[in-house]
DNA sequence: TAAAAAAGTTAGCTATGACTAACAAGATAA
DNA sequence: TTATCTTGTTAGTCATAGCTAACTTTTTTA
């Protein structure tokens, strides 16, 4: 009897559900995470998150009372934290090695997580060179299944005069990583705050020699370690 | 209106069944497939094939007459071809950059090919230099979908005293690989037939100072060319 | 604190893709 | 040529995972 999880009699839809699930719960860090929350993230009806979530109480990945909210037990987690490492291994490796941009990982990586094999994923971070961080700057969980998390604030925290470093953008839009793209910014960019203005709270940044004008939104997906 | 086939609106089973149909037309060359052969080939029954095929031929991927043979639209093919070149070009990859066996392979090329990302399949193709053959020796289709076989006869078809070269093994069974390697086989190896014992056709062979005898079931899933 | 809104649940439906059991058609053999 | 076997088809069931519509519980607000 070992302790080893077994990640392999799950579905690509439980998979999905479990990882929907750990992202808002340390997302929205100590507040509690609901049903229609979950159905909201996930793109689905109240309805299929309540019936997935049953089936995911039934097999102790999730805990929850009847109208309560929800959270995963500590194998939930474990296989969430899963699911992230090989996520972010596969958009490195398409990232670094297949002439993939910033923008087009996602997506592939969404698939290739959902991949049965140990040894593919174990070799794919040797052959790698065991990276630390996925093209968007988040930390890759180790294969000891330990979660950490990018000490790091929005650009929309700062104020006027301060200088940043760009440590990772949220990948969840292709648009915004298009945009980010575009403009120039890149991991490590160090960014200047000009200017905030009151009225529409956009914000005038430098960097590299360059001069933008940015958006509140663009600013909230933004990630960066203060440096001055 | 382009000429491209849309390889992204089908599912896993439909594409395992046009790859699966394909086989068994190029295997049994001009012999007609029928139904319950798609359903053991598939390990899967009879009406699951009966079924399935009924989609596909509403969909234009199959032809086949009510109580009659199965056979491929040039679409059908093309699908299947494409993923042939996958599944092979996944093989090579995690064959030659990934540690993975003979053996190993082939049950993870199973599921990487039908992740749905052209850009994927084209940057793998690059990324590896446009390799000809997978680790069994099969011939990859190229970005064209071309369809090349081998030319190939099997071990268990050759005379006493014949010598030929090993140029691909079957890839369906584990257990066989393994036992391909144990012995000491690769792609390339030269072979020659010692003896062929009539009692039950069990062939005695020489090959880089080893000699073996091995079963005629054995030699029906070895390819050669003869060289001698 | 009662009404309204929001959140969560349930019932019943759909599609996909398996299955078994019963049946029909075609091929083979006596 | 008729009986038998093989092959193919159909009907009906199940599991998974979506959906809408109706309902219940909880929370918020007036
Ligand atoms: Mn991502
Ligand atoms: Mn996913
Ligand atoms: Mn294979
Ligand atoms: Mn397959």
């Amino acid at each position: 009897m070992t302790n080893k999880i077994n990640l392999n009699n799950l579905t690509k839809s439980e998979e999905d559900y479990l990882k929907a699930l750990f992202q808002l719960l340390i997302e929205d860090d100590s507040v509690k995470v609901g049903n229609n929350q979950l159905a909201e993230y996930l793109k689905v009806s109240p309805a299929s998150t309540n019936n997935m979530i049953k089936k995911l109480k039934a097999k102790d990945y999730v805990i929850s009372e009847k109208y309560g909210k929800l959270d995963l037990t500590e194998e939930g987690k474990a296989i969430a934290v899963r699911l992230i490492r090989k996520h972010r291994l596969w958009e490195t490796f398409l990232y670094n090695y297949l002439n993939f941009t910033w923008d087009e990982v996602h997506d592939v990586a969404e698939q290739l997580e959902h991949i049965k094999s140990q040894k593919l994923i174990d070799e794919l971070d040797r052959f790698m060179d065991f990276p630390k961080n996925d093209p968007h700057g988040e930390i890759i969980p180790n294969a000891d299944g330990e979660y950490f998390i990018l000490p790091r604030i929005t650009l929309s925290s700062l104020s006027e005069g301060d200088v940043c470093q760009l440590v990772a953008v949220d990948d969840g839009s292709v648009n915004f990583l298009k945009y980010v793209s575009k403009i120039g910014l890149v991991l490590s960019s160090e960014i200047k705050i000009l200017e905030i203005r009151e009225f529409d709270k956009s914000i005038r940044i430098q960097f590299d020699n360059t001069v933008e004008t940015v958006t509140r939104k663009f600013a909230d997906n933004v990630f960066v370690k203060k440096v001055v």
